[in-house]
RNA sequence: GGGAUCUUAGCUCAGCUGGGAGAGCACUUGAAUGACAUUCAAGGGGUCGUAGGUUCAAGUCCUAUAGGUCCCACCA
């Protein structure tokens, strides 16, 4: 047998353990018919991230389900991975690059490709490895990526089925376009931030009446572009304007005065100008009245000029170009200006001409780019949607009819939200770091096709001019696949079939959205199944001020660091205990320490249990007959407990369970159970000393399997230490509740010893009894049952209370004059201190205990004198109650007698 | 504007389907020769945000309300 050290450290265990696991292939899975499956895949990090405290609780949840499976016997796997994370990697790269003083368009794709492939290949096993510190039991063996060959032919079978069924079109479209990213982003990826702006009423001249019409707009410089204003056909203001124009100030151009409902009466002027290439709404409007679309920005987000305009102009020209493009403006002198710029220009120039009627300031929110936060800019682009409506349907369905579940439930109705009011999903992105489109276009007769490999010829023209587009999918294109893909669709593999539908899918709420609706809509429409049946949702991990942890803020906590100090159990602990499933918690430090504490606590409980089984053989299989009343106590206790650890897990109840193992363990086994046998051990001829030591072995082993999950590094090093036997504690089984094994009665004597002992204790501080000095104590009680539990327990109860001597009664005087008493639900203690006793205390203290009791019996009494109550209530509940009564009418006597006898 | 969530001991938070308020930390008092001071024993501390309602019974269910946090939509 081992030796274990004084204290636990983790450090030194936690790397070879974790070694030994992966070497003997503990980890593995395979479709198994003798077994029931039980899969998880991973929600892949990012190969650009470093592990945060989010991948931590992410994992360690994933883990304890894992291996909560695996010890019950399922073939369990965890599907791990990364995500090639398309817009964070190119700017990392980007970013690279610009140190070299190189760009993305120097190099050209290929070259960008490749630095990206080889930014991946060094950095992108950084975060694997460090998933490996916290105790992750993935196969690994079948890490993926999901650029893969395999994911990759996933992502191009899904685009060419879903546009071969019309569900996904390329058109020109509003979109989110951030200037600095130079890509489009969805709907999804924006983020309103507050910002200070003003608002800006301007005039424009009606040139039918000359009139001046005001109307206010945030964003001056884009007036360049309006191709119209609006009024609402009701507004009584404006209706003798109807059919008439007005005349753009600044450009001198005629654009119509048009009626739409966008216009709202009540807000402003009821005046709205109309830029249908600018803005979301207006492009709506544009579309409603067939009105020009004009592109003042260029998509670097500059005012765009005589260049932007001719280039173009050719490009309408040329035939090629689709419908809906619009005209490019030529700015003059406003050409090349940043849009900040530009405003200031237009502004000053408006102001000049008298018409600029006044500005007002304003916060408003502005959309930005979720990963540079520029503000984008809407504009409008040929882009790849997949179209939303026939694909939400289904996978709202199977959420409502509880295919699906969320756990907690009510992250249900924030994907019921999502879902209902989701748009078309605008999936191509314009960056070179992903799934490049799978469509060619014929540069001859402009046909477009869109095929999983490559063609060589058009096959409407025969010619072999053709080009792909240069655009990538959105990133989550691929990881909505991720659940089937890892499992090897679209082909039927055996993994597939075993593996999939997947079970458990553990995520933050903050991507519920981008991820998991995405994933669900996706898994039924190509593999007609749900890809997971339990979405276990979990919080953010704050810092101790409760703030996000962000770069900006720099109070980020680095978990490796944190493992390194208190090991990887005391993070996983500290993670699960005290969180509700689906907040937000906070790093604590002091509950670090407090987790360490309890790895420390049962590392030295193996020690001492450990050390005394040296000592002596122990059989492997114990007769219940040999058993004293505190070991089938204990025995019971954990049975129990397994049942109900169990049956918390589950129910996902994963922090509840752990308080529940954890309070055993340090409670029950250590402070009751081990210094209940401890005169046993050191007594060499205690004929039931085996029967102890069997039971320290199999209580703790069975504890260490219900922590095995939690904390399973170590949890191993004691299990293996104690069971050389045995090769790991993973692979040991799942504690069952074993009916042969429940003593419901010694429990509850062993709940009479407790309330003694602690009656004891209490009582001798109370008296400035010095606690090196033992006294005697008399158990009194009528009751031969409660007089039999103290005559059978007397060698440890006696140690417990820290008495020289322990008499059991049934007459009050056999306790000598001058004791103190203690009166607790079934007996009396009387500790003799005939030297110490201070009548008036000890009148003081029964008062105090008489007016407790005094209080309990007012509320009894009162419940069940109502009527209604014993009309009404459960019959349990009743007989339970007036069974507190009686218990404590009896001690009130118990108490009114010691008090009589003072005098 | 729509939705979610939180408000419980000094602090951080548990409290499942309603049936005598809990944990950790902090605080007070006490404990050094055989697992552990990363320990042990004992203790103080809460009208469960407020106001109503349902119920024999409400921290728990319902309604309103105050304050905090978050998500979605919109803001010309």
């Amino acid at each position: 047998m081992k030796e274990l050290s004084k204290t636990y450290d983790p450090a030194s265990i936690e790397k070879r353990i974790y070694e030994n696991w992966e070497q003997k292939g503990y980890f593995k899975a395979s479709p198994n018919p003798k077994k029931k499956p039980y899969t998880i895949v991973m929600p892949p990090p990012n190969i650009t991230g470093q592990l945060h405290l989010g991948h931590a609780i992410d994992n360690a949840l994933q883990d304890i389900l894992i291996r909560y499976r695996r010890m019950q016997g399922y073939e369990a796997l965890w599907q791990p991975g990364t995500d090639h994370a398309s817009i964070a990697t190119e700017a990392r790269v980007v970013e690279a690059m610009r140190e070299e003083g190189l760009t993305k368009e120097m190099i050209g794709r290929e070259g960008f490709l490749k630095r990206a492939w080889d930014w991946r290949d060094k950095y992108g096993k950084t975060i694997v490895r460090q998933l490996r510190k916290l105790g992750s039991s993935c196969d690994w063996d079948r890490e993926r990526f999901t650029m893969d060959e395999g994911c990759s032919d996933a992502v191009r079978t899904v685009f060419v089925n879903l546009y071969n069924e019309g569900l996904i079109y390329r058109g020109n479209r509003m979109v989110n376009w951030c200037p600095f990213c130079h890509t489009s982003i969805s709907d999804a990826e924006v983020e309103y931030e507050e910002k200070e702006g003003n608002f800006y009423h301007i005039l424009y001249p009606v040139k039918e009446t000359g009139e001046m019409l005001e109307l206010a707009t945030t964003r001056p410089e884009t007036m360049l572009g309006d191709t119209a204003v609006a009024v609402n056909p009701e507004d009584p203001r404006y209706k003798h304007l109807h059919g008439c124009h007005v005349v753009l100030p600044l450009l001198n151009k005629e654009i119509p005065i048009i009626c739409d409902e966008h216009a709202d009466m009540e807000k402003g002027t009821g005046v709205v100008k109309i830029t249908p290439a600018h803005d979301p709404n207006d492009f709506e409007v544009g579309n409603r009245h067939n009105l020009p679309r004009v592109r003042v920005f260029t998509y670097e987000g500059l005012m765009t000029g005589a260049e932007d305009k001719k280039a173009q102009d050719e490009y309408l020209l040329s035939g090629r170009a689709a419908e809906g493009e619009p005209e490019v403006l030529d700015c003059g002198k406003y050409a090349g200006m940043t849009t900040d710029e530009a405003r200031a220009e237009v502004l000053r120039d408006l102001d000049q001409l008298g018409f600029l009627k006044k500005v007002e300031p304003l916060t408003h929110e502005v959309g930005t780019c979720y990963r540079c936060h520029h503000v984008i800019e809407p504009m409008i682009s040929k882009q790849w949607f997949v179209r939303m409506k026939p694909l939400a349907e289904p996978a709202i369905k199977a959420v409502e009819e509880g295919r699906i579940r969320f756990v907690p439930d009510r992250f249900t109705r924030t994907y019921l939200n999502w879902m209902n009011n989701t748009r078309d999903w605008c999936i191509s992105r314009q960056l070179w770091w992903g799934h490049q489109i799978p469509a060619w276009y014929c540069e001859d007769c402009g046909e477009t096709i869109v095929s999983k490999e490559a063609p060589t010829v058009c096959p409407k023209c025969g010619k072999a001019h053709l080009s792909q587009d240069p655009d990538t999918l959105d990133t989550w294109f691929s990881s909505a696949l991720w659940p089937f893909s890892t499992l090897g669709w679209p082909e039927e593999t055996e993994d597939l079939k075993y593996f999939y539908p997947t079970d458990t899918l553990v995520t933050g709420y903050d991507i519920i959205g981008f991820w998991v609706s995405r994933m669900i809509f996706s898994g039924l429409a190509y593999t007609g199944e749900v890809p997971f049946r339990t979405v276990y949702i979990h919080g953010l991990v704050r810092d101790e001020l409760g703030r996000k942890m962000s770069k900006s803020l720099g109070n980020g906590i680095d978990p490796l660091e944190v493992i390194e100090q208190y090991g990887a159990d005391a993070l996983r602990m500290m993670l699960l205990t005290g969180n509700a499933p689906g907040n937000d918690m906070r790093f604590s430090e002091k509950r670090m320490q407090a987790c360490r504490n309890f790895a420390n606590k049962i590392w030295n409980a193996a020690r001492f249990i450990m050390m005394n089984l040296e000592k002596a053989e122990i059989p492997e299989n114990m007769d219940p007959e040999n058993l004293t009343l505190p070991d089938r106590w204990i025995l019971s206790r954990v049975n129990r407990l397994s049942q109900e650890v169990t049956d918390n897990l589950d129910r996902f109840e994963l922090g509840i369970a752990l308080q529940k193992v954890s309070d055993f363990t340090w409670d029950e086994f250590c402070d009751w159970y081990i210094e209940m046998v401890k005169p046993r051990l050191y007594n060499s001829t205690d004929e039931t000393k085996a029967a102890a030591l069997w039971t320290l072995r199999t209580v703790l082993s069975q504890a260490l399997k219900l922590l095995h999950p939690y904390i399973p590094f170590v949890t191993e090093e004691i299990y293996t230490a104690l069971h050389p036997e045995e090769e790991s504690i993973m692979i040991s089984s799942w504690p069952v509740f074993d009916p042969a094994l429940d003593f419901p009665e010694d429990e509850e004597k062993v709940e009479i010893l407790k309330e003694n002992v602690k009656a004891i204790r209490a009582l001798r501080l109370d008296m400035n009894v010095a606690p090196s000095k033992k006294a005697q104590v008399y158990v009194v009680s009528q009751d031969a049952e409660v007089r039999g539990v103290f005559e059978e327990t007397k060698h440890f109860f006696a140690t417990l209370a820290q008495a020289s001597e322990v008499f059991v009664a049934a007459e009050k005087d056999a306790a000598p004059e001058g004791s103190v008493s203690a009166v607790t639900s079934r007996n009396t203690v009387f500790l003799p201190l005939s030297d110490l006793v201070d009548i008036e205390k000890e009148r003081e203290r029964l008062k105090k205990e008489e007016e407790r009791l005094q209080k309990e019996l007012q509320r009894s009494r009162g419940m069940l004198g109502n009527e209604k109550f014993i009309s009404r209530a459960p019959k349990e509940k009743i007989d339970e109650e007036r069974a507190k009564l009686e218990k404590y009418e009896a001690m009130m006597a118990e108490v009114r007698e010691r008090l009589s006898a003072l005098r």
